[in-house]
DNA sequence: AGCTGACATGAATCCAGGG
DNA sequence: TCCCTGGATTCATGTCAGC
């Protein structure tokens, strides 16, 4: 409250980048001075500690997941996945992840603005937690939002479904945040004048954006996208606020906040991560003031499941399909796959089978009878993918 | 346990529905009689401490999530700043809905069977505490599975993202929960040949399968589509299951379950819901068997010895096994083990040594040449199994 | 330069059954 | 209960070598 900045409080906040990924300045807990641009080396709780309250706009927070993952797990190719096994993830109990939960969000939520609020990441195996918790803190849950990924690792064993996303809960501070920002008219002029959902489709984080150590390993396990920091950055704050971040790894908020024109403070435990993140920081340059605006998402035909087709009620389970010539025949089962000659397969495969060829389009070989006229599945594709296409990916 | 159900164990399950929706008996606690096809009207916690334990395979339960916690959510904070005396304004209320929570679920993971899951559907108002507890209680998570509502009410006010989805969460009973139905084949079959992942598009129900009544108003607020427990229902059981629904309501669940010859129980504590529910159920004609039963999955047809294929003459001792390219071979031995560069291993084995891999699937990587062109061992297997079928009918 | 195919990899609570 | 073994199992994307 007290600790106004110069040239945040007016309407033209003006950008203040002090150097940037340089100092890892302690500051006695009786200054004004806000350490801006900075990365403070050491417990979140501890660093959070010596900020002043009220003094921060936006928390993106990326916590551990507590992920409790035992023994390797292998490909079908026999090459085994390059777990998250660091010990920062590691908890004894859920009851110690709890406390760990609560004292970090205690200390946030003290250098929170009234009027700021937070987004927290996480997986099935924390969120939850994180929910509660926020709730039991009276913070005031605004949107969980999900982070649907464009490329997620499959499920090799094929025992679950893939685990294809992540949730990130949005909230106040307190019930009595009302006067958040969120840039709902920008939002909406950049997503076809159409309010954005709160499922994001976004890919993971690959290729030249993810920092790489001199032997080209990853240099943090779990680096976020830069586009899904600025989406949250672009929707939940202001140029000129302030971002904070208490888990700071990588840097990820730290290099989008530059380039979007706001200032970050990020706390951060691992010195390694630390230099990563001010190197990568460094050679992040401010985006033009007018360019400001989220990296498109690649767009292309949203494939459809044969499924929905008969979830959306086009086609019944039990009905039968049939080629042009009506030669071939297959039932529809509910689940969408089709029986044929006592076999269960995909449309594809089943029309390949009874085609006796190695491959075939599904949806342009089979069809269902409809007044004595044959229907093409494909047809009904098309209704479906343009309902996908309204709800925005 | 103990609650044996005629024509459930064999191989070609008998669906049976008996008097669906129309008794609503009471069960004394010493009966092994199960209540199939029933809606029992009253609390969910009493009226499952009349079934016996360990007698459902599938739970999907919708909990009430508003009416609890509006009295804490509308309350007015104008009294005290102090945010730890907010807490515990917040904490009372949450608490009780917890207590709500914890209440039924031990009431639901007594009647369900070790290897039974359960799907619980929810928004952010109250998945948070939902799964935190589903923890503490040791069930096993088993992902998170995200409704993207294909059309959603929108924000009218514009100051939020569009609550475009709802939450479920799967899990086992326990930890050792091992040997789920998932049925991974069937739904990839309907799925263009590709496992399904955590993120479901789904319209909302409306239209002709939302029930109203007399005065043309929904009978109920929350009315689930079809298709969604469709997906859960072939997803996580198979015919002849039990399906097990706490918070029954408008009876989607009971609905679908007797489309795809699956037996439910349901418990329901507003009779003009559990009337409605038994009106529309006796309404609905089950699926043909076609479209719902399923050949068994890959990994639980029958194991094959390969001293079999050798005992059946396929193969005969002293022949050599080759794989694809010909680079590796190995010789068969009477007793069905290979011996290769003067090592004696199985199959696998000799497979994965030939590789240098960790392991490897010998029925897929030997052949053997029969005229010239090479004969996978698997097709001998394939060979061997129809035959052992055949004998067990 | 541009195309093709092999190879690498990502927050993962990822097997079942017999001795 | 632990240990061992049979054998079932992957999608989207990016890099890089080879032509």
């Amino acid at each position: 409250m007290s600790i106004a900045r110069a040239g945040v409080a007016g309407s033209k906040p003006r950008i203040q980048v002090t150097r940037t990924g340089v100092s890892t300045a302690r500051l006695p807990a009786a200054s004004v001075r806000l350490p801006l641009n900075e990365i403070l080396v050491g417990d979140c709780v501890a660093e959070l500690g010596k900020l002043p309250a009220a003094s921060v706009d936006l928390v993106f927070a990326d916590p551990p997941y507590n992920l409790q993952l035992e023994g390797a797990l292998s490909r079908p190719d026999q090459s085994v996945v390059d777990a998250v096994d660091d010990d920062w993830d590691k908890f004894a109990s859920f009851s110690e992840y709890d406390r760990f939960t609560r004292d970090w969000l205690t200390a946030v939520r003290r250098v929170m603005k009234p009027e700021a609020t937070i987004f927290v990441i996480g997986s099935y195996h924390n969120i939850f937690r994180v929910g509660t918790i926020l709730q039991d803190m009276g913070f005031w849950i605004l949107n969980d939002i999900v982070w649907r990924k464009a490329n997620p690792m499959p499920n090799f064993r094929g025992r679950r479904f893939t685990n294809a996303h992540e949730t990130m809960i949005w909230a106040g501070r307190s019930a009595q945040t009302k006067a958040y920002t969120f840039n709902y008219e920008t939002l909406k002029a950049g997503n076809n004048d159409c309010q954005v959902r709160s499922d994001w489709f976004l890919p993971i984080c690959t290729g030249a954006e993810r920092l790489k150590d001199a032997q080209g390993r990853k240099t943090h396990p779990t680096q976020k996208p830069e586009a899904l920091l600025a989406r949250i950055i672009m929707s939940a704050s202001k140029p000129g606020d302030v971002v904070l971040d208490p888990f700071f790894g990588s840097g990820t908020t730290g290099a989008v906040a530059k380039k979007l024109g706001r200032d970050f403070i990020g706390t951060e435990r691992d010195a390694v991560y630390a230099k990563a993140a001010r190197a990568r920081i460094a050679a992040t340059e401010p985006l033009p003031d007018d360019a400001v605006n989220a990296p498109p998402a690649k767009r292309s035909e949203p494939r459809v499941a044969f499924a929905s087709v008969v979830e959306a009620g086009f086609i019944s389970a039990g009905e039968t399909l049939v080629d042009d010539k009506r030669r071939f025949k297959a039932v529809v089962r509910a689940d969408g796959s089709l029986l044929m000659s006592g076999i269960v397969a995909s449309i594809h495969k089943a029309g390949a089978l009874a085609q006796g060829l190695p491959a075939c389009n599904g949806w342009v070989f089979w069809n269902v009878e409809r007044n004595g006229k044959l229907v093409s599945i494909d047809d009904m594709r098309g209704t479906i993918r343009a309902q996908m296409k309204e709800a925005a990916e």
